[in-house]
RNA sequence: GCCCCCGUAGCUCAAGUGGAUAGAGCAUCUGCCUUCUAAGCAGAGGGUUGCAGGUUCGAGUCCUGCCGGGGGUACCA
């Protein structure tokens, strides 16, 4: 038998019985449809619709009348108590508790947890993480990395096909830099040691000499531009030409470039692995700028001849989007740029891929070159694909500052993830240590186990702060507040999971039939009532989330969700419930939570420990 | 100079397409462990949403100007 799997987003429920009813009223109802939304407070009820007062002024009638007349039109069924008019015209909604009670079974049962694939399910290039393979990851990684993953994970359960390329940076300037230090000031033992930690010396070695030259060009008063003498700046201009040679060099496959190239690329690509290895990160495609590169000559012919590009001075060739706006496709020294290459990348995944969207996630402060990227490809035939840019603000220090060392570097991601790890670990073992000497049940586990959680945990804290933050925002760094383990964490999360988990342990009770065959669910206490709803608003989370790619509404659902569990939790005795009943609806409820909770960590890429 | 983003409680952040008394956590204060893990729960105080106008039934949200912070602005990516 075929069935159609009914929406569990709850305000969609809503809004098609409002649709008829506000169809008799306006010719087109959508945007009056679209007013139906959850109210900020429970005291309201649980939904409301606020389209009366909007339609006062085109009905030219009183608001509490229209929204009488909106009532009165509405077909409730078995959905909806009937509903309230409030204040200047607000419809209170309340969902009828025999109706959320037959949800929560059909939940139970569905291994999607009541989420309908999305119809119809499209095709997602996603392009994140990117890091410099010069270099080892840092701090600056982080945000696109977790966050990219995250939407890749929230999309495909959703049904869609998500396809992940990390667009590493592999043959741009940074690594003519690293050439030209090699050339000149390796140190061959260091290099053995440690391949990627010397060629991220050079690089920066040569990054700080070149820049001094740029930013005594820039300087505009005579007492900042003398920082450097006649003899520096000479230095700084030849190691800057110098990289930019070689850069060229190797886009022209001079033999020794490219030997180096292929000698450095596996260390490089060995250490980024182990980094996603820790974070757990996979990626579909690792298609770097090397990869693009016997293409970007075709794509500047390409550009010229359907007039997207033109010659700009000096023999460059440019993409001119208004007088003071251009971009640049080819240098005056024949090297290519990174816009060229993301055209290229363009071209190539609608070629493979043919996807509906590519969303880039990379730092607001390339929000310009995406404008013109993505204004240049449409001109150059791409009008068809939503190609966005998904941008997140920067890391700071607790000072407000971009993150640093202590010695003014860039925060590495495996010292920085070691770190999170080894703060786990410490506060987990004394809090450990605490509810053992106050008399807490703490289940007793191997060093193996206890290294697990400290990983989850530590990494879990990492992703959390992150992901719970609107990636608009620049977001502080800290430690301490991430692990401090109490207010809307990973590990509160993972605790709450934690000690559901021990109710089923402790009460030996099977999961498998509260998801085989669930019991019914009772409603009648204001904490039961409140948790089945927030439990069944996973799916409009999902949506929202999904919306504007944002999974701090993932977060954010996971907040409400526990507090409202915490609520259920610290008033409603599960084993120990008055009649059997009841205790199975309350572990219907936990075991409920507990599949939500674990779910919605898991599009966010936090592990989840069964004991803590 | 021009363009973009951001200013919300002492601190870090929320607030759905304009909705009801702007919400959380931290910090401060008051309660709660002979009942399923107190990394918890219940409660209190704390706000001229940078400033000044405007739009309307209603503005943290939209518009204008100003102040403050950040970023970008053709040969880095």
């Amino acid at each position: 038998m075929f069935l159609l799997r009914t929406s569990m987003n709850l305000a969609r429920v809503i809004q098609d019985r409002f649709r008829p009813a506000l169809a008799g009223l306006v010719a087109d109802p959508e945007p009056y449809v679209a007013m139906v939304k959850p109210t900020q407070d429970a005291k309201h009820g649980d939904y409301q619709a606020n389209c009366a007062m909007s339609l006062s002024k085109t009905l030219g009638k009183k608001p509490r009348d229209i929204a009488q007349d909106i009532v009165a039109r509405l077909d409730r069924g078995d959905l909806l108590e009937p509903p309230e008019i409030a204040g200047p015209g607000f419809i209170n909604l309340r969902l009828q508790s025999s109706w959320l009670a037959r949800q929560l079974q059909t939940m139970a049962a569905d291994d999607r947890l009541g989420v309908a694939p999305a119809q119809p399910p499209k095709t997602f290039v996603i392009d994140f993480s990117s890091p410099n393979v010069a270099k080892p990851m840092h701090v600056g990684h982080l945000r696109s990395t977790i966050i990219g993953d995250a939407l890749a994970r929230l999309l495909r359960f959703l049904g869609h096909t998500v396809v992940t390329d990390n667009h590493l940076g592999d043959w741009g300037t940074q690594f003519g830099m690293i050439l030209f230090g090699y050339k000149n000031f390796v140190h061959d033992n260091a290099f053995v040691q440690d391949p990627v930690r010397e060629l991220s010396r050079l690089y920066v070695l040569v990054r700080e000499i070149s820049k001094a030259a740029e930013d005594d060009d820039e300087a505009n008063d005579a007492e900042s531009r003398t920082t450097l003498t006649a003899e520096g700046r000479q230095i700084a201009q030849l190691a800057a030409d110098a990289s930019r040679k070689e850069t060229a060099k190797l886009h022209a496959a001079d033999p020794e470039n490219v030997r180096l190239w292929q000698l450095f690329m596996p260390h490089c690509m060995e250490e980024i692995e182990r980094s996603y290895r820790r974070l757990d990160v996979k990626f579909d495609h690792t298609h770097g700028e090397s990869f693009y590169n016997p293409m970007l000559r075709g794509v500047v012919e390409s550009l010229l001849e359907q007039k997207v590009a033109e010659p700009g001075d000096d023999g460059a060739i440019i993409i001119r989007f208004t007088d003071k706006n251009v971009a640049l496709v080819q240098k005056r020294d024949g090297a290519f740029t990174y816009t060229t290459s993301d055209l290229a990348t363009i071209r190539h995944r609608m070629d493979a891929w043919h996807p509906d969207a590519i969303l880039y996630v990379v730092d607001f402060r390339q929000a310009l070159h995406f404008k013109n990227l993505f204004a240049a490809a449409r001109c150059w035939g791409f009008d068809q694909v939503a190609l966005e840019h998904i941008s997140f603000g920067s890391v700071l220090g607790k000072d407000g500052k971009p993150i640093k060392t202590r010695e003014g570097g860039a925060v590495e991601l495996g010292a920085l993830l070691d770190e999170a790890i080894e703060r786990a670990a410490q506060v987990y073992d004394a809090n450990v240590q605490e509810s053992r000497d106050r008399g807490d049940d703490v289940p007793d586990l191997s060093d193996a186990e206890r290294r697990q959680i400290h990983e989850a945990v530590g990494v879990g804290a990492v992703k959390y702060a992150d992901l719970s933050q609107n990636r608009a925002s620049n977001y502080v760094f800290d430690f301490d507040k991430m692990l401090a383990m109490n207010g809307n964490t990973a590990t509160y999360m993972q605790y709450a999971y934690a000690r559901n988990r021990s109710i089923f342990r402790k009460g030996n009770v099977d999961v498998a039939r509260f998801r085989a065959n669930p019991p019914p669910a009772l409603l009648d206490t204001p904490h039961e009532r409140a948790l089945a709803l927030q439990l069944l608003r996973l799916e409009e989370a999902l949506a929202r989330a999904t919306e504007e790619y944002h999974p701090s509404e993932i977060t954010s659902y996971l907040w409400d969700l526990s507090k409202t569990y915490s609520g259920f939790f610290q008033n409603c005795p599960v084993l120990k419930a008055e009649t059997p009943a009841l205790r199975d609806s309350r572990l219907l409820l936990c075991d409920l939570t507990a599949r939500v909770i674990r779910l919605c960590l898991d599009l966010l890429g936090i592990r989840t420990v069964e004991r803590m």
